[in-house]
DNA sequence: TGCTTACGTAAGTATCTGCTTAAATAAGTG
DNA sequence: CACTTATTTAAGCAGATACTTACGTAAGCA
C-alpha cells in the first residue's frame, strides 16, 4: 500500500492514471498531454508500474500501459475499515450520551 | 484532497492517525508512541490538522487530538469513482469480446 | 547495414520533507 | 511573582524527489 501512496500522492502521476483509466496509451501518447519531458514521463510511468498501478504491454518500438485498479484495492480497504472503524466509536459515543441522559432522569 | 493524500502518504501520519482514530489523545501522549522527538510529532499534527484529517481541543496546557473521518472523505470518493470507471470498462471490453464471438459463429 | 522512431537510463540540480536541537509560548501551581 | 508542565516555533541538515539534458537501447525500415 504504501508504493500505491506514495504513488499516487504526485499530482502528475494521478494525472497520468487518469488518462489510462479507460484507455490504452503509449509512453509517448501520454507525454504529449504535459507540459514535461519523455523522461519525466518515462520516470513517472516506472514508479506507477512498480507500485502496481498500471500494467506494460510492449508492441513494437512502443510501450502500452493501462490502469491496474487492483493496485489501490489495499489503500481503497485501509481508508474504508480507518473510516467504518471511526464513525463505529461515534456511535458508541452517542449511545452513551443517551444512557448518560436517561440515567440523569432518575 | 492534495493535502489529505500528501499527508496520509507519510508512514508515520498513519501512525498517528490510528492512534487517535478511537481515542482522544495529548500531543505528549502521541508522542509517546513513537521514537521521534515530539516536535517531530508536532509537526505531524500539524500537516494533519491543515489537511483536515485531525480536530484539536484546548484542554489547559494541553492539547487534544482525535481523528475527523470527513477529511478523508474527497479521497475516498476519488477511489471508488476510480475503481469504479475502470471496471466499467473492462465490463465494456468484455461485452465487446463477446460479440466479437458471436459474429464468428455466424 | 545504416537510419529513424520510440523509449528508457544516467547524472546533475533545485526544491521538498522528516527529522533534530534550541528557543519561545501558554497555562496551571507554589 | 517564579517555577513547572505541555506544547509549538525556529533554524538547520541529510536524504528524497520531480524535474532537466545527454546518452544508451531496442525494434522497424531503406
Amino acid at each position: 500500500m504504501e508504493a500505491a501512496l506514495k504513488a499516487i500522492a504526485a499530482p502528475r502521476r494521478r494525472q497520468i492514471l487518469t488518462l489510462v483509466r479507460s484507455d490504452e496509451l503509449s509512453a509517448g501518447e501520454i507525454a504529449s498531454h504535459f507540459d514535461v519531458t519523455r523522461p519525466a514521463v518515462s520516470q513517472h510511468l516506472n514508479v506507477l508500474k512498480e507500485a502496481g498501478l498500471v500494467s506494460e504491454r510492449r508492441n513494437g518500438t512502443r510501450r502500452l500501459y493501462r490502469a491496474r485498479p487492483e493496485g489501490l484495492a489495499e489503500l481503497k480497504a485501509f481508508l474504508e475499515g480507518f473510516w467504518d472503524e471511526r464513525l463505529e466509536t461515534l456511535k458508541r459515543e452517542a449511545e452513551k450520551e443517551e444512557q448518560k441522559k436517561h440515567g440523569h432522569k432518575h
